[in-house]
DNA sequence: TTATTTAGGTTTGTAATACAAACCACAAAA
DNA sequence: TTTTGTGGTTTGTATTACAAACCTAAATAA
């Protein structure tokens, strides 16, 4: 039956989405450096509300899928993360928010 | 800052969703019983894809959160297990949608 | 009758994950 | 010269998602 297929594809769809995306507290990082273009690790840590640990351990794994890009400078003499998307990190975020809204609304 | 504030809380409003639900295997099953109001194991497997192993184990998970209800019926001689959303699994899956969607909404 | 296969699942084993605590290097202050 | 930040990384651990192995009983084949 056409509509069961369809149904069926629809939902099956959501295994297609980026999960490196999908986790909540990546999902926050993706949004924000989206929005804000780039910003530095304790700006993020504040945002997000994410502990230093934890935070970096998801950056080490956006870094690892080629999502975003970690610059570490020396602001004087004070060490300092800068991160921001990388073209595949914004393409994806927008594939990402695509493929949820159409998930949502073929609900 | 008004609108950094507001950003701030909109993206981080992201904790609050149901990790339950938000979980991809578990998002496809709860969208099936939400559409199809009843469906028993096999009938999701195959929709899903899911393997019996794995699919056991997020139903149980989705029991224990109160999210679904499984029933064990015989038809015939054959076992089969039944699966619906329970009440609060269908408001709580309507608050997942409304949050996702206010979320991408708002970036 | 006695295998053997099929149906309908559950339990077990394991690799990956999310998270916070502990740790590290250095600079500035007391 | 101990102490107190700043800016992170590494380590330890409990939870997880997943498939393989297992289980029970019925239908079928030999």
């Amino acid at each position: 039956m056409k509509t069961e297929e369809s149904l069926s594809e629809k939902i099956q769809s959501i295994t297609e989405i980026d999960k490196l995306i999908h986790e909540p507290a990546r999902l926050m990082i993706m949004a924000y450096l989206y929005v804000v273009e780039s910003a530095d690790f304790l700006f993020i840590m504040r945002q997000t509300g994410l502990t230093k640990g934890n935070l970096s351990s998801h950056l080490s794994k956006l870094e690892a899928g080629g999502l975003i890009d970690i610059k570490k400078e020396f602001v004087g003499k004070i060490p300092r993360t800068f991160l921001s998307l990388s073209q595949y990190g914004r393409t994806e975020f927008e594939n990402y928010q695509r493929q949820m809204r159409q998930f949502l609304e073929n609900i």
